[in-house]
DNA sequence: TTGAATATTCAAATGATTTGAGTTAATCCA
DNA sequence: TGGATTAACTCAAATCATTTGAATATTCAA
């Protein structure tokens, strides 16, 4: 048995490589900048960079910005990511429904739409996203020879687990490789993921972590997930089943039971009050319903204690909380959470909140699944080259 | 504000350190290999491998180990560590103690020692640190021009958070910075970590998870400590105090009130019984003690707790117990924790059991720590070269 | 004994980065 | 206003490490 090496040896080309996704990584993260000013920040020469982006530039993923005058000297060329140089298919299936979103290499939308689902077989769904697909690629022709590849997002865990058929899976979907039926239905590169992971790296991306490479994202979907980002990277455990924080164990059941769309859902009902989507919520939270604040008090205390734990495990920088839920909930929620005293967090001196409020609404998870392959092409890997 | 990337640039000088540090990872990981079966793993040629052996056997770190016979053609001269290539020195700052241990490249440990403390405070234990580094050289002078480093393990939480001052950390250490104090102190590149951290590495270097990337290391320390290696990399949070998970709450308290050493001996006291060390502990196990037979009880169900937590969130391959500890009792709880269902670990195929026990005694850690160096020598870094 | 398979080495070619000199364009300062 | 300074950028040659292709050595198998 011989174990696959974690780090492969490199070559001019694999450096060439790896440069070339530096550069882009840089760019990305600064907006813009000069060939002088990536090549400081990547310990690189002027030359090598200027080399690289004489390439990027030809190969249709950069763009001159115009000069930045202000210094001293010869004032720099800046370069930014070219939105059309690559697009990238984001989907998520959901037991009634798929969506679906195509983002530009900035990570801006360009189409959405929603499908609703007969089924929830694999048959159904590659027919459907098959056809969202072909659809997509003839409402923007521009994209057609520019995919850089497609997210899935599907509710985890993947494989069959202790936890299958306990919430919200889809059936049908436990004994098969969605990975290799998702890229032969759209003859793309596909990446997968359960909807937190998703969702944190498109926060890390472009929302309120940017320039947090190390945190913990809370998330609103069906049930409440864990996406954990150490050092930019995603941790997705052995099996990419990572962040299952909503089947911990917490002082009255479990977590999900407590923080959750379902949770609210089935407490609202039990009151006779029928929640059936973000905007009866926000509804519902603006007129102070008693139900409702009598959920938040419950769900804030179950916070609490899942920051304790999430704190003390992974020690990040912050928690951002986002996901299907109204800005109005979430920034509640934010601001009610008693704050774990007992915790590593508990720094008199730390530069950001112990929780911030992230990206929120029905498309997070899927623009997440887009930004997923935005950041493959635009980092390097941890170990293997593409 | 400038990001620092993820990702440094590359040239021909880093991609030669690389290869290096690749094909000493695979020597290590296989014992011993040929020429063109590194090449093979690594993805390399094997004349590029060939001139990187020269090399590396021209600076003493890799010896000739005899040709390999069996197949076809020629057959293969294997190349081992050179266990005197490399001497990297492990610190255990504990309250009472320092340990030291020097260990060869191959992980072999040539010499250890005991020091009993005065006192805690930087000077007192730098001190000695300083003089057990001296009397460990003038024992092995040849680890003289050969030391890669020194790796320190002391008790977290690193710097002031909000569980300092409540357990077993060290006075007089809040407000210092220790990776400078004692690189000052020691002369040597110095890694710094927690004791489970360390032993989780000792563990994936040379211990049961030699092949296994992904996996969870509870230690019992002086609380009770979490190392989470993923692909290989240690997670240690963002600001290295990822892992305490001995803080988190559980049904009856805190986890280390319920499952640690000190609560062993608290428990054990209660009952009028002295358990002052290890081997104490073997003995009362050996006698089947009703009073330690009821903590294991205990112990045993807060042990399946942690496993559901640390499971559903991390979903390691396995999860390791180890530390200071007789056999007997890591034995004993693993056999008894109750395996939890509601996990993303329940698995009907799974290849490794969920609980495994791992290297015990007082040494653990101190050994984990001067791993920590080799490992930082055998592998390439995550990001930034050196 | 001969041919196939495998490991290894040698020398030349390749690919990418670096180096060093030179050009351009802005600010600074007398 | 104008020369000095600073900084970005480009060109061509040098450098470094890997790859390529040919040649050699050793073993197994027919």
């Amino acid at each position: 048995m011989v174990a696959i090496p974690l780090q492969l040896g490199t070559n001019a080309e694999r450096s060439r490589h790896r440069n070339r996704q530096a550069v882009l990584g840089q760019v990305r993260a600064a907006g813009t900048m000069g060939r002088a000013e990536i090549a400081r920040a990547l310990s690189l020469t002027t030359q090598t960079v200027s080399n690289i982006i004489a390439d990027l530039v030809a190969d249709g993923m950069l763009l001159e910005k115009g000069r930045l005058s202000g210094g001293r000297g010869l004032p720099a060329i800046q370069y930014g990511l070219n939105p059309e140089g690559g697009f990238a298919l984001g989907i998520e299936v959901r037991p009634d429904a798929i969506f679906a979103a195509l983002l530009d290499m900035q990570g801006h939308p360009v189409t959405t739409e929603r499908i609703a689902l007969a089924g929830t077989e694999p048959s159904v769904v590659l027919a459907e996203v098959t056809a969202v697909h072909a659809r997509t690629l003839s409402a923007v022709p521009i994209a057609k020879d520019r995919m850089l590849g497609a997210g899935i997002v599907m509710p985890g865990p993947f494989g069959v687990t202790g936890v299958s058929g306990v919430g919200s899976d889809l059936h049908g979907w436990q004994h098969v490789d969605p990975e290799a039926l998702f890229s032969n239905a759209v003859g793309l590169p596909v990446v997968l993921s359960n909807d937190a992971n998703a969702a944190a790296m498109a926060e890390r991306l472009h929302g309120v972590a940017k320039d947090i490479p190390t945190f913990a994202y809370l998330y609103f979907g069906a049930g409440l997930g864990l996406g954990l980002v150490h050092q930019g990277h995603l941790i997705g455990g052995a099996f990419g089943n990572a962040g299952e924080i909503g089947h911990v164990p917490v002082p009255g059941g479990k977590l999900e039971d407590i923080l959750s769309r379902l949770s609210v859902q089935r407490h609202m009902a039990v009151a006779g009050k029928v929640v059936s989507d973000i905007d009866g919520l926000d509804r519902l939270f603006r007129e102070r319903d008693a139900d409702l604040m009598i959920w938040l008090e419950g769900a804030s205390a179950a916070l609490g204690h899942a920051m304790t734990i999430v704190e003390n495990m992974f020690d990040p920088q912050t928690i951002v909380l986002g996901g299907a839920m109204p800005d109005a909930v979430l920034d509640h929620l934010v601001a009610h959470a008693p704050v774990p005293r007992m915790s590593v967090a508990n720094r008199p001196n730390a530069a950001l909140p112990r929780l911030m409020r992230g990206a929120s609404g029905r498309m997070t998870a899927t623009l997440g699944a887009a930004t997923l392959v935005l950041n493959r092409t635009l980092t390097a890997p941890l170990s293997h080259a593409d």
